[in-house]
DNA sequence: CAAACCGCATGACAATCGTCACCCCGAAGT
DNA sequence: ACTTCGGGGTGACGATTGTCATGCGGTTTG
């Protein structure tokens, strides 16, 4: 008997190019598609499908929502996140919503069909980016270089960054350096942009 | 005879699973994948393609810049650009580099195959949301000022950005002088802001 | 042909940024 | 009461950034 798949995924042109790679392979069926979370979730409950891939970034229910609230309603599908972000953050949640499968969209085309397959055994598989990343790499920041951090990526000068919370200008100049440091970045660019990155910001 | 196509797209799933929907026509026969620009480009040299489909953020090479180093060489094929981003900045470049097709990945997924047909035919298809906004604000800014102002919003010194494009760096700093007054910036950042909004990198 | 541009480079100067050592003070611990 | 600690601050110094005037070899173009 073949594996049922329902995806769901907000860019159309995107699902539908999900769905023929899937129908490629001869054990896997795509039995639904929807474009945000509530049809997602109503597809599932009807129709029960042995697996849900599921985007994160979704209008209205986002896919980690979705996930959430398949798990309340003790349904049995296994879901796999495909998603374009490496945030541990998202990787975080989606696990504690109980998913089984975490793909970054950059992994090979033929890892989703793989996945698929194992979380219908009962595994798990999560994007090795990430394996480790969720643990190790914990947000170093602490409140105030976050905020000084974000403001400096915005483009604001330090002295703009200090009238705005309230602080002196050497003191966000602190900040901004110790930031830069726990982040291994060369200056406030190049670190706000890794605390992005990594869902810190 | 069918249409040969080669596909650009930085995440291999999304590579693969386009690549499975067009495999899905007949008429249709993707001849070769890329992961970035400089491959594409290569590739496309070597294989001649009816039509080149691309996204535009890809590392290194963006599509833009691809489908402009297409034309510069009298490259026959027609390029469609399919992107996440309705901006109307990156549509206007795109025709300026004489791309023939702008799609969006929310779009339907048969219009891909039928953008495909009807650019090979030597029509155009520019998604219907972007065709009227196309005539907003110009981009005031020139080749290497983008280049310039890109690097630099990662991160980079003037330095390290003159290294990379073979400048000196008081040339770096003037190209960012100029750009940060043309988009009436106060600095790097915020001009790579700025720009990056209006879809201008 | 000469004028006008263009892309790139220099050099200089002021402003901003990144770093570091050290200070102040109010809360906690013990 | 005496330390310890954390949030915030100062001052100084070198590196980087932003600005501007100026120069120089190629292409257009009148």
């Amino acid at each position: 008997m073949s594996i049922s798949v329902l995806i769901a995924e907000d860019q159309s042109l995107i699902l539908g190019a999900l769905a023929a790679l899937l129908e490629m392979e001869q054990d896997i069926k795509v039995v639904a598609r929807a474009t945000n979370g509530k049809d997602a979730l109503q597809l599932a409950e009807k129709l029960q499908p042995d697996v849900v891939v599921t985007d994160i970034e979704m209008p209205g229910m986002t896919g980690l929502e979705f996930a959430d609230a398949l798990k309340q309603r003790g349904h049995a599908a296994r879901v796999i996140i495909v998603t374009t972000f490496a945030r541990p953050g998202y990787l975080r949640r989606a696990l504690d919503a109980g998913v089984r499968g975490y793909l970054l969209k950059d992994a090979p085309a033929e890892q989703l069909a793989d996945a698929i397959r194992t979380v219908h055994r009962g595994g798990k598989m999560i994007a090795p980016e990430l394996a480790t990343a969720a643990w190790d790499s914990e947000d170093p920041l602490n409140d105030r270089e976050r905020q000084v951090l974000r403001l400096a990526g915005e483009g604001f000068a330090s002295a703009e960054i200090a009238r705005q919370l309230f602080l002196s200008e050497g003191t966000v100049r602190n900040y901004l350096s110790e930031a830069i440091g726990k982040l291994g970045a060369n200056n406030r660019v190049e670190a706000a942009r890794i605390a992005r990155q990594k869902g810190w910001l």
